[in-house]
DNA sequence: ACAGTATGTCATCACTGTTGACATAGCGAT
DNA sequence: ATCGCTATGTCAACAGTGATGACATACTGT
């Protein structure tokens, strides 16, 4: 006992303790959020001292923003037929809840939006944007601003997304499936339309 | 120096301390959100000790909940002619940042929404929805499911806030203003008018 | 067998929200 | 005027956090 005893250390390669850290941390930062999770919990499921966590990712923060990356599952949707993307994307939406990898893609999303006050958070946030709307959507749309409204559709869906899973409102989750998609899905088809409202005065 | 030193505790009524701590606090999460300001930088602007302020509010978490009521300022535009409102609802969020109390809404909203992992908060969030949308809207549409597309609206409004505010999409703060007026302002209006879509397949 | 490096732990720091013991001010009653 | 009581406030401490640097051990190549 007079050693100083840095422990048994018994060791496994690097990369796979790296792994074994990004697993747990990915496990907890979606059960949990960002703020709710301590290193040493991470260290702790990974076998590890909290230390070493910091070792390998830099930081807590860098080690969340390694790790959450969200993978909305809407690739398929997104190249459905343009008349009805509006109805298909919200019916996905609702649907995401019930399939595995939707459900994780959500909290994940909920975890990130709720750490969304740093600015790498917000960067993340961007590019999933962008991934899973702008991209697959901005070459197909006809008319002007195709850009603009690939982004305001990624803005309804996020809108639709929060209410449901952020801030819960009841009048939304408890809502009839077809009554919801019947609603929401033609108010996001306009913009895939690109139709003109008649009352629309000015269109520069 | 041999008294402990209990400070020369210059009183002032038990309100006015109250209330010199919720201003500072008010300020400070605004500014910069819940988990970045700590309880002795609110004590400290105040001109007190922290435990004050856990005295006094029991603790961090229902401080934030206390002092963070946010007021969108839509009660007039609201009220506006139903067949113009999605136009002129666009129109008044994009100038939220423009005026002062409008910056402040947007700021407010923001570090809810940042803390709304907590039940609480949700709740102050779903007030906040009912306050600024359902009870003004529900009542003024005309056909089926009204309060379901207040709350529709609501989720627009917030996808387009959150986009603007929180995501910082810049795609839509550097868009022309008129365009994205007349892109979104529609497709909220779709809700607000009550149309049904031709392409809609089934209305239970 | 030895040196060097890769892997890992420990003790510690400054900081956080929160708590309980303590101190003083101000006021009403005598 | 002086006591006592309560309202108001401060202080020290605790367990927890993320992070750092010194240290220890296992493994690898020579």
């Amino acid at each position: 006992m007079s050693a100083q005893s840095g422990g048994p250390a018994r060791r496994r390669s690097a990369v796979a303790t790296r792994e074994a850290i990004a697993e747990a941390a990915r496990a907890l930062f979606t059960a949990d959020g960002f703020e709710a999770v301590g290193i040493r919990a991470i260290a702790a499921r990974a076998g590890v001292d909290a230390a070493l966590v910091i070792r390998y990712f830099g930081s807590k923060e860098r080690l969340f923003l390694d790790v959450m990356t969200v993978d909305l599952p809407v690739a398929t949707v997104m190249e459905g037929p343009l008349e009805n993307l509006g109805r298909a994307l919200v019916e996905h939406v609702l649907d995401l809840s019930s399939s595995t990898s939707g459900a994780l893609a959500v909290t994940s999303l909920s975890a990130l939006f709720h750490a969304s006050d740093r600015e790498p958070v917000r960067r993340t946030l961007r590019e999933t944007v962008e991934r899973a709307f702008a991209v697959p959507l901005t070459g197909r749309l006809r008319g002007d601003d195709a850009e603009l409204r690939a982004h305001l559709v990624a803005a309804q869906i996020g809108g639709l997304l929060t209410s449901l899973h952020v801030v819960r409102d009841p009048v939304l989750t408890e809502a009839p499936r077809p009554t919801l998609i019947s609603w929401y899905g033609p108010a996001i088809q306009h913009l895939i339309d690109g139709r003109f409202d008649p009352d629309a005065q000015v269109r520069p």
